[in-house]
DNA sequence: CTCATTTTACGAATTGTTTCGTATCAAATG
DNA sequence: CATTTGATACGAAACAATTCGTAAAATGAG
């Protein structure tokens, strides 16, 4: 049991998980070249961070070789979901369709991109 | 202009905000009491908050009188244009679709709800 | 008017997050 | 083997968010 699923990662965890969710599995060294794009804290900065992730139970480490190996523990999809969860009922009511046209309002995506979400919805109105 | 837009509400603020919203006007004890439903801090600790909300520009006060009455500053449509901005560049890669579709697969809405969407969807595919 | 109540103000403790400096260890290089 | 390089560990500073205790001021009841 993962007992990880409740935990609210901050903000600089979430950057983290981010680069972890996208190579899968990652050294310190790695992440921290990819968030130094955007971002000047040092690397013992987000070696810390890491380190606290693990405390935290946010990561694994394969630790079997001097250069430890990361990989994330909580899913891009659950963390997501979670994350929507709580601004869903703390910033629209509960409701969902509120946020959806938020969202869709305040930045609308590319053609492609509508034809995707008109297809999941032809697939929810026939339920 | 309210140069308060870019300030990040934190999640003891956006309580106390979503209140406010929801009154229009309220004293601190009014917020209190509304929040005691389901939080358990003290008096003073809303009052202090509510200052600092105050220092920072997300309400505005009527101190004429002794119990002064609070009013956001800042509107829900504009907290939740930039809440939701941030979660999809920090956690959907900046994909609204992506958003949206995570959105609707966890907690799908009602037909009726699902009808407006279809309504947005339709206007922005005309453009 | 006096006393109890309600309110604001404010300092400060506590807790959490982010940041970095420094020590130490292991490995590679010459 | 000595030195440089690159890695982790760890303490602690800096900052931010939350909480409360206590004091002082205004109000209202008797």
């Amino acid at each position: 049991m993962s007992t990880a699923k409740h935990i609210k990662p901050t903000e600089s965890e979430l950057e983290i998980l981010q680069v972890l969710w996208e190579k899968g599995k990652a050294t310190v060294r790695e992440v921290h070249e990819e968030l130094s794009v955007y971002k000047d804290s040092g690397y013992t900065t987000t070696l810390k961070l890491m380190q606290i992730m693990y405390d935290k139970g946010l990561v694994a480490r394969d630790d079997s070789s001097k250069t430890h190996i990361y990989e994330a523990l909580v899913s891009r999809d659950s963390t997501q979901k979670q994350m929507v969860g709580k601004m869903v009922t703390s910033l629209f009511g509960g409701s969902t369709s509120q946020l959806v046209m938020q969202a869709l309002g305040s930045t609308p995506p590319s053609q492609q991109e509508l034809d995707e979400i008109q297809k999941l919805l032809d697939n929810l109105k026939n339920k």
